[in-house]
DNA sequence: GCTGGCACTCTGCTGCGGTGAGTGCCAGAC
DNA sequence: GTCTGGCACTCACCGCAGCAGAGTGCCAGC
């Protein structure tokens, strides 16, 4: 076990190394931190680390830098999340409060978190899996061509063409409309497929493989769209990255490119609480000299999708996960609002 | 005015210059290239093309490189664009055609453009003010609260809320619903305001406040959504930028992520042919050390957005401007389609 | 007007010693 | 035992000089 102090020399050399961007040294240690104990006492500790695996030197004769492990540990143990000050939380409260629709909401999270954490923001369109349908519409485009609009609590729309097997009329598409919205609106959206099941059975023969036809369509949009789609944003801040910055940024951008690397390594984090992934702890190689901080962010009490900043694993923990955190929770309030 | 060997010269140092990377010299440019001269002679015409501006050197004893005025010329002047292959072609339409909604055509369209063209893609939403409107939708939320959902013929669907000064019963809606899509639909967007205008007087003194605010929204989206949106891809590509990556790619970056400015960089370019704006061309400070190859696209013969790549001023011209140009001919083909 | 030749100018590379931050280890003090 | 001061050592970084090579401009001759 590291004894208190040892553990005091590590959070210190991670915010030495964090804030400086440079191998930090005994020396310069024992001056901006009053440890209480000489260079040479550090050292030994410094070795001690190192044998454990938290720090290491990018060569002989220069200072220690934090490890993956290293990081891991101070998030753990040595640090805690840096709450916003009022100020900070009235701007973020007052930014997206000036939203129009889901789109306009999604967009400021991602620019506010981007601005806030100087990194590169991620966020998840609100899912559909447990947000509830509001309602279901249906028009006609041609005799025998439908559109499915489906509209969600959380105000995102999702529509679809059906091609019918056979001309469908309008006083049969009324009857449709009105019997799926009983059936639907207000529901959750994994109960969909029960509710609807026999509904082609109360229809008029030459009418049910129309209306079974809508109803697979319906449910397709269901799984399909349970596939999230994602914004991201503050791309730029990866040139904040550090002097190796050309050789990381191409497959991070790269893994960023891939919505679907994204909603893994969102969906990978906890459903509850904050999640913090450092450096190899993603499964993504790109994305191996990145740390990833997401949180679940919804409108009622329950998370309904994930945000979260990816950023050098030499990031400023405490400040992102504070920063992670209130826009979440703020998120959640205008959402559950609107 | 420049011989007509002068103006190889220029073309012939352009062309080595995109492939190597490296400023060319005029030894190295008679062996490439079979000039018929010495390179003595090159060396007094490049001289010449110095002295107009068209090429520069790094520093003294070095080769030379095109100036943005050179590219100009090369752009204008010394070639033309490089038609895709047969099977080139055919990808781009096999792979175009299994987008499944609008959505997935603009992704679709974004991924394939920053992979033919290895640069970042840039594709702007098929624009409202010149689709006409397939279908208007009214739902009621609540008894002073509507859903206001419009669709294009484009497959864009735009939904906003309306809240009613007074409670607008069931059959006033499905009559303004009526009344709504048998002027509107079909008709151009910019008409709409006209067509509607009387509509308020033909209801009842209760509703007509609601009408009027429902009016109201729906002008007020055709408006909004005249801004558009648009989608980017390929950023990763930023990393081919040269040796000189590290210094441009955060002002691009930055540039690409504000949508203002490249709907303003798309909006500048001309609205029939391609459009390319070398360097220092572009307004924004940030891209003026890159080139914009832009192309309106259209569902009929008409335009109704634009597409585009930005990349190094330092680029395949013929190249990148052909796989546009293909790019856009068949999106506007399945948009037509759909 | 083109060419070959020639002197000149730079950049980029390499090798070299000096500097300084940082380390590991050890003997001694508390 | 634990901490401390001292000391020798290592190694990246910096500036400098020298060299090679690519490229140029100019000029005389064809």
């Amino acid at each position: 076990m590291l004894s208190e102090r040892r553990l005091e020399v590590l959070r210190a050399i991670v915010q030495d190394y964090v804030g400086t961007e440079e191998p930090v040294g005994s020396k310069a240690l024992t001056e901006r931190h009053h440890l209480g104990v000489s260079p040479a006492t550090v050292r030994n500790d410094m070795a001690a680390l190192e044998e454990e695996g938290f720090i290491a030197q990018p060569h002989t004769s220069a200072g220690r830098i934090p490890t993956d492990k290293g990081y891991r540990l101070f998030v753990d143990k040595l640090t805690s999340v840096k709450p916003m000050t009022a100020p900070e939380r009235r701007a973020i409260q007052n930014f997206l409060e000036g939203a129009v629709d889901l789109d306009d909401v999604v967009g400021r999270t991602v620019r506010l978190l981007a601005q806030l954490t100087r990194q590169v923001a991620v966020v998840q369109y609100p899912s559909l899996t447990r947000s509830t349908v509001r309602h279901v519409e249906l028009l006609s485009l041609a005799p025998a061509r439908l559109m499915l609009v489906v509209i969600t609590d959380t105000g995102r729309v999702e529509q679809r063409h059906v091609d019918c097997p056979a001309p469908f009329g309008e006083s049969a598409l009324a009857d449709l409309r009105a019997r799926l919205n009983s059936r639907v609106a207000g529901r959750r959206f994994s109960d969909v497929p029960q509710l609807v099941q026999d509904l082609p059975e109360s229809f008029e023969a030459d009418d049910r493989g129309t209306v079974a036809t809508v109803l697979a369509t319906l449910l397709e949009t269901l799984v399909e769209e349970t596939e999230e789609r994602l914004m991201i944003g503050g791309t730029a801040n990866l040139t904040r990255f550090g002097h190796d910055f050309p050789l990381v940024i191409r497959p991070v951008l790269e893994a960023l490119e891939e919505q679907v690397v994204l909603l893994k390594l969102l969906g990978e984090a906890k459903d509850s609480g904050m999640t913090v992934r450092i450096g190899h702890e993603n499964a993504h190689e790109g994305l191996n000299s990145t740390s990833v901080v997401s949180v679940g962010y919804g409108s009622g009490g329950e998370a309904v999708a994930k945000l979260g900043v990816v950023g050098p694993t030499r990031m400023d923990y405490p400040g992102t996960m504070g920063a992670v955190r209130a826009v979440a929770r703020y998120v959640g309030q205008i959402l559950a609002e609107s």
